[in-house]
DNA sequence: GACAAAAATTTAATAAGTTAAATAATTTCG
DNA sequence: CGAAATTATTTAACTTATTAAATTTTTGTC
């Protein structure tokens, strides 16, 4: 038997949603005079901090902080502008851009970033470990949609090659 | 006992699940020229075409369309000089704006809507009915979240007050 | 009925998103 | 080796987002 089924306006949902978990963030990186990209950007030079100082190439950053190049330009501009972050070429290939940040901007990361893990530690209570773990999974699958069938297949924020990920990796 | 629980960076999946989804639409809005936001605009015009051609408030476009206000002076200016839209006073109340589709708008309000009606059959088939079932109820979860106990409770998209909500539709 | 407070939009200034085209450095290959 | 194809990023032009302040109309109240 075929029932009729309500369909939700699933990007309005997944806008929605995650607005509510930023409207808990984003007043503290906003006292802090970060925008939600800077505070992006920021967190993946975080994360990708061992490294040996030689820096996060902009490729990498636009994919991890799922910020498109051009837009990432300006971002890092201004980054730069405040004395969050430096840039340099990479020697290694003059075509690359590496960014690193600066001793406010690491500071600024790492103080925020037990902010946001209390976040969680928060949202995990509220909802419940299991349904977060749904959530997660649920997510995956329709991130997973995106290769499939129908549609052009746009690939607006390409992952790297595999080939790619582990040169940069090495 | 107490396990450690490994957290997804959810704002980002979100964000990242939304594009899987938008990725098999955007195609067809931009064929007819439409970016993401008018496109929701019309929807919402579409919904609300109930209305005895009062037209909508923009101010529940607003919401609806979960566009700020002052992005959407810029959106409707440039649907209105695209023939989509067009913009009048509510003669009830000179404060409001009221919007209104040409018959062009109209059109295209329709004809996309089965598209995307269509797509979403696609992601049942894909997901299963009772992951897509789950999926809306976790979101539904953590959009409730917005309103709970931590942070200054940034309402940035305001629903409309319940009386408001009554007003409207009376 | 006038005046302060509230409400609905818009303006302004700056930041970020989107597409296509341009630059510049590196690879590939004839 | 050297020209063509590839890769990484930036520029350009336009649209949308964000925050605060300004406008305009309505409401509440004395």
């Amino acid at each position: 038997m075929v029932t009729t089924f309500l369909h939700r306006n699933l990007p309005r949902l997944l806008l929605q949603a995650r607005e509510a978990v930023m409207a808990h963030t984003r007043p503290g990186l906003r006292q802090h005079g970060l925008s939600d990209q800077q505070w992006r950007v920021l967190r993946v030079l975080g994360e990708n901090q061992d490294q040996g100082g030689r820096g996060v190439e902009t490729g990498r950053i636009a994919r991890e902080a799922f910020i498109l190049g051009p837009s990432l330009t300006g971002v890092l501009t201004r980054m730069e502008r405040d004395g969050l972050i430096e840039r340099a070429r990479d020697p290694g290939d003059q075509r690359r851009t590496v960014v690193l940040p600066t001793a406010h901007g690491l500071a600024l990361v790492q103080s925020l970033s037990d902010t946001v893990e209390a976040h969680y530690q928060w949202m995990e209570q509220q909802l419940g470990r299991t349904q977060l773990t749904q959530l997660y999974a649920l997510l995956d699958q329709v991130v997973a949609l995106e290769n499939s069938a129908p549609g052009p297949m746009a690939q607006r924020f390409p992952r790297a090659s595999a080939d790619a990920e582990t040169e940069i990796l090495t």
